[in-house]
Parts: C-alpha cells; sequence; structure tokens
DNA sequence: TCCTGAGTAGAACGGTGTTCGTGACTACAG
DNA sequence: CTGTAGTCACGAACACCGTTCTACTCAGGA
C-alpha cells in the first residue's frame, strides 16, 4: 500500500527519517494517456502559477487546470491547501545554499543566507504568507535553521543569543519580503521602476500632512529614503552587530 | 448628497483634513424600527468577532449577521474587507497612547509603544494580518509613527536611522504577533498554560532530529527557551541599542 | 479469465466576497 | 395633505473558493 498523502505530511512532521520514503515503484508510467500526477509536478505547478501571478492567484482549482485536471485529483497526493504550502516553502528552503561556516566571515555569511531567502521569497510574491504559518515546522526549514545557528556559533556568538537571533531574522526576512509583495500588488501590477513616481508622491503626501504630524514632515526625505533594500541591510546589520559575543 | 463609502476612504488617503467631515447629519435617528446601521457599528462588531473567534471567523456574512441584517447591507458603509481591515487597524492603532518624549527615558518610551501595539494585536489574534496590509496609509497609523519618531529624535537618534528604525519596529512587532497568533490556532484553542508541554514536546522533536542537525539538538535548550515575550524583547534591544547617537 | 485496488475525475456541498434590483422609509416642495 | 426625490436596507443571485463523495478506468496478480 503505497502512503496515503496524510502519513506523508505525517512522516514530514515526525522529524526522524532523514529523507527516506523511496518513490513507491509509481505503478505504471502506463505509456500513453496523460502525463501521471505526482507531488513533484503538484509543487512545480503551484510555483508557476505563484511566480507568473503572485501567492492570491494559488487555488487548488488553478494547480488543477494548469495540470489538467479536476481539483479533487490533487487530494490523492497532498491533503490541504495548508499542505501545498507547506511543501512549497519546504522546497524553497531547499533551494537555500548553506556556507560552511567560517570564523572570519561569519558576518557576511549569515546576511548571505538572510539575501537568499529574501530574494526567493520575493521571487514569488506573496509566497512568505505562507511561510508565517509553516515556519518551524518543516524538515527543510529546520535546515536554514541549523545552518544559521552554525554560522553564528562559529563566530562565536553566545549560543541563547544565537538561537533568539536566529529566528528574530528568519521573522523579519519573512515580514519584510511579505509587506514588500502586498505593497507591490496593491498599486498595480506594473512592474519596474514605477517605483520612483511612487516615492514623489510619498513626499507630496506626507507635505500635505495636518501639522500635527511636525517630524513627520520634516523627516518626510529620510522616511521615504532607501533603494532598494537599504532598509533590510540596515535592520540586519542592527540585529548582527548588538549580537553580544562573550570572547 | 452623502458622501459614498469610497468617497470616505479616499478622503482617509487623502492624507489631508486632520479629521474633518463632519458627521453628516445623519439624517434621523427615526425613532423606532431597529438601529441603524454606521461604521462606528460595524467596526465595533467585527472587533468583537475577532476577539472572540479570531481574524478567521471575520467574515462580511458573521459582521452582517451580528447585526442583524444581511451581508449586503455593509457596503452602503464599507467599500470592501480590505477597507474594513483597515478601519479595525485604524482604530486599533487610534487606541495607542504616545508618551510626551522625555530624553533620558526615550528607550523605556519606544519599547512601551511597542508593547501597547503588541498587546493590542494580541487581543485581537489574526488581525496583524490585515496591519501588514494596511500599514503605512492610514492616518492612525502615521499618528503612531510620528509618536515614534518623536522618541527616537528626543532620546538623539540619528535622523535616517530613526526613520528606518520605527519601520523595522513596527514590522517585527507585527510580524512576532502574527507568528504568536497562527501559532496558537495551529494547535487547536485550548487556551492556559498547554505551552508547557508544547515546550517538553519541542525538545522532544529536537532530540529526535537526525545527526544532521548538530547544533540544533545541542542547543535544544537555547532555542525553545524564553517564557512568554522575553524573544520580543530581545529582538527589541538588539534593535534600539544598536542605533546610532552622533552626541 | 476475473478481481482488486490505486489513481483519476465529475458533480456537488457549504462557504466566501460582492453586486443588482427592489422595497420601505424619511424629508421636503407643492 | 399629497406627491416626489433620495437614502438606506435587504433578499437573491453570481462567481469563486476548499473540500468531499462517488463513480470509473485500468494495470497487475490469481
Amino acid at each position: 500500500m503505497s502512503p496515503t498523502p496524510q502519513q506523508r505530511r505525517a512522516a514530514r512532521h515526525r522529524l526522524g527519517t532523514g529523507q527516506g520514503d523511496a518513490p513507491p515503484a509509481r505503478r505504471g508510467p502506463s505509456g500513453g494517456r496523460k502525463k501521471p500526477i505526482t507531488v513533484d509536478a503538484i509543487i512545480t505547478a503551484a510555483f508557476g502559477i505563484v511566480e507568473a501571478e503572485g501567492y492570491e492567484a494559488l487555488t487548488m482549482r488553478r494547480v488543477a487546470t494548469a495540470l489538467e485536471t479536476g481539483p479533487s485529483s490533487l487530494y490523492a497526493h497532498v491533503v490541504n491547501k495548508e499542505d501545498l504550502d507547506e511543501l512549497l516553502i519546504g522546497r524553497l528552503c531547499a533551494g537555500i545554499e548553506l556556507p560552511e561556516p567560517d570564523p572570519e566571515r561569519w558576518r557576511e555569511q549569515i546576511v548571505g543566507v538572510c539575501a537568499q531567502l529574501r530574494d526567493q521569497y520575493l521571487r514569488y510574491p506573496g509566497i512568505s504568507r505562507a511561510a508565517f504559518a509553516a515556519a518551524s515546522s518543516n524538515l527543510d526549514t529546520l535546515r536554514v535553521g541549523e545552518g544559521m545557528l552554525a554560522i553564528l556559533l562559529a563566530g562565536g556568538i553566545e549560543p541563547q543569543a544565537a538561537a533568539w537571533a536566529i529566528d528574530s531574522l528568519a521573522l523579519y526576512v519573512n515580514a519584510y519580503t511579505l509587506e514588500l509583495s502586498v505593497a507591490d500588488t496593491r498599486l498595480g501590477r506594473t512592474g519596474g521602476d514605477d517605483w520612483v513616481v511612487s516615492r514623489e508622491e510619498l513626499l507630496r503626501r506626507f507635505a500635505a500632512l495636518p501639522d500635527s504630524f511636525p517630524q513627520s514632515k520634516r523627516y518626510a526625505a529620510e522616511l521615504t529614503a532607501g533603494t532598494l533594500h537599504d532598509r533590510f541591510d540596515f535592520t540586519l546589520g542592527l540585529m548582527i552587530d548588538g549580537l553580544p559575543r562573550p570572547r
């Protein structure tokens, strides 16, 4: 009996086996008919949809039609939409490259991992919403946690501080990318350089603020400043440079 | 002609008038019939639902039945569900108390505001999801931004750093409360002290991890440590203590 | 040859946000 | 007092969502 999706998901959460579960014989590609549906095909199709149209457009029905089938067919391979979300961020985390910890370069290494996460999240806009729900349960997400922990420990950070820091860092990356994504989808999906005009518009709005907002009006330039990921780098620097190192 | 909800929302986003828009005569309470539906009544009912059953349960239909009417009746006062979300976090932010900036106590003041935000978000579990979408557009949210900015400036923080910092702080508070909320709803809503048993369960899971997770297994205690809001305080401290002060 | 059982779908259920058209009601002009 | 205009409330309906029930196909074992 090949495992039901429920069993597969339970196994994924058991956190015991490190990847067992040999692909169960896959009955027959059966020569003709159509392509058989696999979990991998579902995930790939889902990623395609999210990359093209954003996470909002990711519905069971859209995935099904992308696979030229009905919605119910997916439920033989996936427990839930929540389960699909988990699989998505699992595969996303699986693609993160974790460097060998180098005590001399721990700072740039940890920033590099965070930037990888950020770029992956932004590549699939809105998917951070799924990441919030699936965080810290999947094995693949734990792998990047392990990698980040190893980097900080190699850098001589106190274990307790390191443990809490990787949590905060991951949380911030999620939140940052989520905010960016919803801001993007908010004002139409005109990609490209329209964030510049958006900045001028922002400045105009700040200038039009009532007088009960003196600081915001005065420092409107600072509030709207920052190209691309300046804010991101700033906050990461704040969190990293403050970490206590007993040595 | 009394303003349509669309106009009202547009005015809310215009950021010009500082609260104008005198309550437009409110035709007649009309003595009898039933209670007339107002935007305020809608918001209050919505808060009640979220507080009792979480943000997931907040549907137009639920609000409507709470007001003893049909769903379509709400759309005379509210543009959207998105609009309702915005109104909710608007009122929530309006309830935040902003202290008079004191250069001697800027640190505890900024932490206090963040803690207020955190507690409000946690009081209405899941509402941070709405906050992510509505951030930085509403006038009430800008008010707390202004207050935080004033505190940091009074503390002698560089304007650019202060501007970016309030953004990061607000973002982190949102993310932290959102994660806590989804974690709560994840394992049934048994309130109270079941997070203790959850911690032992977590330790057991970490112990059962494969050997490719040496650091996570070794520092499982640190990873699962922290009572209540220790993690929150830790991260806030990281972000605040690292702020550059030219003086 | 039949039988079994996993994988595939079609149809349907209950739920969501939102819109349309109708009706009741109030306030005001004649 | 009557007619009219305009606002508001509401039932019904639409399109879509996640999910389940059920029948059906069809390769492999007996």
